[in-house]
DNA sequence: TATGAATGAGAATTCATTCAT
DNA sequence: GATGAATGAATTCTCATTCAT
């Protein structure tokens, strides 16, 4: 009965703005008040448009969420996927750490969506986690086990290495309030001085004790 | 107008009870589903009473939230404020992060609301974040950063050391859900695990290079 | 979530009164539009409440029509279950004719709720429909059959023989607009002519040819 | 205002095409869901149109429906016309009952719509039923009447035994759902039988006692 | 003609809060 | 203290209709 913009061919130019505009303006009210805190009245209007025709884009206030998390799901993977079983152990790990963190500051809104839905039991998006993001991880802590177990890196949990570097990064955009009122609006650059700081930490946590190849000059 | 608790001077056992029971049914619901996914009908439901009894003990939705909050912040700034400028350094922050994993081990709930509240931009707890938790924090920070200065702490920037202690354990309570399906539900003892990886992270990372007094033996 | 009145134990006398209002607004209103063309704001008016208070004493809009229809199918078999194998064929029958003339004629709305649902065909009542009609109707065919293959009244098909029963009477409540219209508004009784052509009707249609014992006296 | 179909000369094929469509589509839809039940959208849809497009040719949906009915009530008509007061009473008054049950069979969509309509108290008909059924069956009743004064016939009441032809044989369309839940799907050929039924039923009901002219042997 | 786009007027339902007992 | 009853203010969603192309 719904008529969710029949594109089997291809969106009109119109239909593009428009529904990039919803999920922009979506993306915005979702992170900021979740699912239920947020209204299709809101998204309506930061999108500039009336409730119904919004509601002609998408079938309904749960889809369009969907679509958000969909979306949001390919980017949120794809750092820890770079990561290269044939590369330097450090330097992956390292480089793994520096795209999260570029991930947080370029889309602090996304991760605040996901932050939002994982905390409320991740009633729309469980099918993922374990059909996308659990094998993913998986094989990735394989590989930094194998690191670990050959003497390439400190002896580590890599399963809990890899949630001490999503926490730890994903904390800059998911808790940004809580970040500007410790560290005062007047704190220039807070990124440069976290990448600095978690680049240093897992490098020093990592490192194969006393050869660290590379010693991090802090400060 | 409304008339809280009559008598502010001896509180009755049964106002004690209904109160203690109203505001431990609105952790497990405003914790599960935000300030306005939460609705009064589940948290009396919950609490075992009708809906006017609870309003009866608080003035409405926002009050019983803010009282939930505000018991919540002691809780919260706690094991910051046992940080001894006086003790060892490293043993001094390892146990911090030791206590905020307890914390985030014991009382989830509680984490989950302070994160959730957070995260939508902290709209009713701001004013704590400013007047409580930052000076706390900079007083901290203070006291690690002069540790560090002394050389007895890598030299690492202490708000983002602090940043990431608070990360790295409160994932444990907030992202529950995505660490459940990660691990799957079969894995043991997470807690002992991440305890571990932890302490051994914090200690690599901010021992004093070669010395390491206590040498991390993971598993 | 909902509420719906949790009478475990005794309905007050409140409840009761307010459910009698509503349900018999909503069969004014649901045998009059349908179950899509009504509203739950007419049904709120004539009930002389609000449309929140209706829904604090039914789920929705949904359950209300279920408790109509629900109470509606015992009306609506009982007169067929009183035909008796035992008693006189057409006296029988002529009662069954009789009374549900009378449904029609005392319970007209039930009997336009009823066809408006089977008209278009039947989605909220199609279980009692298989479950509970059929099995009774099949049960008194039997028995007409029997008498018909006793020669105690005409050879006829018991299953159309109750079709047309039903529809004859039935038309009388359900097709009340076109009777008028036909018949003006001016025509006294048409219930008790109505009546007399149907008994006649029957009578000589089932009556074993000659030996009409009942010879009736029509006009 | 509206221009519903521009040359009211000589209507395009297309036009006539386009119109049969949304017609055949209407009463499709009409006659499941009823008037207020329906929708524009499944219309067109079942049309095979856009919803404008759709609304190109009819003004509205009132229109469409009205459009429905009067194309309907001439056919509804007919076969009352068609009995002649110069023919046999009792073949006459079969004849008739044979083609109103043709029509159910063949036109049950129509029937129900109709059904719907008076239903619901004809607030769209109510003028072509006293102003063309009126009339017609008042006329057809006269005839029937002078038949039964004759004593052609047995003494009937005209205007219920019209009646009950229009319910008996328009019954196996309207309440087709309630006919097929109580035969069951496997039921052969039901018209055939409703067909001897009716015919053996109004035969004997009318037929003048003793001298059956043309006694039916049903099965 | 045809259709993508848009919308105002409902309609159902939810929910915090108040009232009365 | 406690609760059944009630409601006004949302909030999501539907749908007939209109607009612009």
């Amino acid at each position: 009965m719904h008529n969710p913009v029949p594109q089997p061919k291809k969106p009109t130019r119109i239909q593009q703005e428009k529904t990039r505009a919803i999920l922009d303006a979506a993306l915005d009210v979702f992170s900021k008040y979740g699912f239920r805190g947020a209204t299709l009245d809101q998204i309506a209007t930061a999108a500039g448009m009336s409730k119904p025709n919004l509601l002609y884009y998408f079938a309904g206030k749960e889809a369009l969420h969907q679509a958000l998390l969909e979306r949001l799901m390919e980017t949120w993977l794809e750092p820890l996927q770079k990561l290269d079983a044939a590369g330097d152990p450090l330097d992956e790990i390292c480089a793994y750490v520096h795209r999260k963190l570029e991930l947080a500051r370029d889309f602090p809104r996304e991760s605040r969506l996901f932050a939002n839905e994982i905390i409320q039991g991740a009633p729309r998006i469980a099918d993922s986690l374990t059909g996308q993001l659990k094998p993913l991880v998986d094989e990735k802590a394989a590989v930094i086990g194998a690191w670990a177990r050959a003497g390439r890196i400190a002896d580590v949990n890599p399963h809990h290495l890899i949630f001490s570097i999503w926490s730890s990064t994903q904390h800059y955009a998911d808790f940004d309030t809580q970040i500007n009122a410790v560290l005062g609006s007047a704190y220039p650059d807070r990124f440069t001085d976290a990448d600095r700081f978690l680049e240093q930490m897992f490098r020093r946590a990592l490192g194969s004790g006393e050869k660290s190849a590379k010693p991090v000059v802090s400060d």
